[in-house]
DNA sequence: ATTGATATTGCTGTATGCAGCTTACGGAAA
DNA sequence: TTTCCGTAAGCTGCATACAGCAATATCAAT
């Protein structure tokens, strides 16, 4: 096989894969799209640990130059997710599970805070969304559809932001959520029926405790359930190994 | 000057007054370095809020392109120190008092886990560098040099890091001390005394904390000063103007 | 004299060529 | 056959040319 191993080579040409292209009103919003878009895919594993991002290949792929790409490239650098060496191209990060195990810690601390710093008070839009969203949970138990849970998880985390009333804390809160979510991603693959469970029990519980109104009972809800995940991830990758860092797909 | 500015024809005479300039191994602590600059001179006041970076002026005063300058620039942009504006220039950002706030009142929370989350133990050498710094506290009080002031206060945050065991916070409690520096160094500017006695009495009773070997009081030292802080910074700003976003230098 | 449109200037965003570094492949020697 | 070294290819980091946008200054018309 060619060095060129990419799936993306088999998407289709360029951008075509992405339909949701906006008009793109001010030209800054350009990187910013593809970050997100990278981003995702690391999330998603879709680029495993390991596996080397070119950047003329994703240049070509987005059609833009290196210059764009060097942008994106760089900001998931500073925000942890790849590492950029020279000569050798931009790998995508190993999780380190004690690295991960000091992010959840503070995760669940910060969890604490949503309901102590300011917190916004809950509306009942924010109900509304909820009760879809757990409708929708509940609707993936019979096929395994990963990418749903993704967004549903998605979701979940954009209504809990909109509860945070300190800027601070909300911008913390959602990129140590980016930081982690492929570990407890690959946590659900391998054991979906618990994992769907375990997600509608945490949206019926946080549901119950915005209709009550009591931001600060949704700070412990997800707190306990931050808890819930680390110990899982704990047993997960003890029972596999230490370490996911080397899993190169090459 | 010719066009071929390569860094070592401008060592002599540019970037000369940078008498802390390591043997930089790797090319790759080039742009790094630049960014640490250029970070101290926006937390000294040097380049006060609503004054402009003109990437072709950096560039020629460090000896190097615009790219390199670029990529600092978007680290300090991310980082919410400058915000790029196309066709204008990357403008300091003037701190808000609310955002300041919220970042004030997460800090509290961050300084109060670093006696929690598996804290460091307190080493013979750390209190010696401490009594070290204390020492020079002590000196400053009599002429006022801010500088040698940002430089203890820098010190006594490396100490205050080697005591934080987990990664994450210890990451978070260095960006955060960076991003509200201006803020107090006005202060200090503006009453000098006041904050020379604080910073002795912070100084000192973290000696007293890490002698004890209690990281778990050396955090609640930290708390409290920084509650003292924030108290104090709301009284000022408040005395002047609830916002120094517009105090653009040309 | 004032106001409006227009041209000019200067900046950032983008594209691309070049240099240095790393790695891999292949040939030669043991 | 194995090992070691040299060479070539490919990638990132840097430099630089070009395009687009914003603000200001200028000139003309009222």
């Amino acid at each position: 096989m060619p060095r060129s191993n990419r799936r993306t080579s088999a998407d289709g040409e360029d951008t075509a894969n992405k339909g949701t292209r906006e008009p793109w009103g001010p030209t800054k919003r350009l990187s910013s799209s593809i970050y997100e878009e990278v981003r995702e895919r690391i999330c998603l594993m879709r680029y495993p640990p390991g596996s080397v991002l070119r950047e003329v290949e994703l240049a070509g792929e987005f059609g833009v130059s290196r210059t764009p790409i060097r942008q994106v490239l760089q900001k998931l650098e500073s925000e942890g997710f790849v590492e950029a060496k020279n000569g050798v191209g931009t790998i995508v990060t190993g999780f380190d599970f004690l690295a991960m195990r000091d992010i959840y810690e503070l995760r669940l601390k910060l969890a604490e805070l949503i309901g102590q710093l300011s917190p916004n008070p809950c509306l009942d839009s924010h109900c509304r969304q909820m009760e879809a969203l757990l409708e929708r949970a509940r609707r993936i138990r019979a096929k395994q559809d990963s990418e749903e849970f993704w967004r549903i998880n998605h979701e979940r985390q954009n209504i809990i932001r909109a509860l945070i009333g300190n800027v601070a804390l909300r911008e913390l809160y959602d990129r140590y959520y980016y930081l982690t979510a492929r570990v407890w991603f690959q946590v659900v693959e391998a054991m979906w029926d618990d994992q769907v469970d375990a997600l509608c029990t945490e949206l019926n519980d946080l549901l119950r405790a915005m209709r009550a109104g009591d931001t600060q009972a949704v700070a412990y809800v997800e707190r306990n359930h931050l808890s819930y995940y680390m110990a899982l991830i704990g047993r997960y990758v003890s029972g596999a190994d230490r370490s996911v860092s080397a899993m190169a797909k090459r």
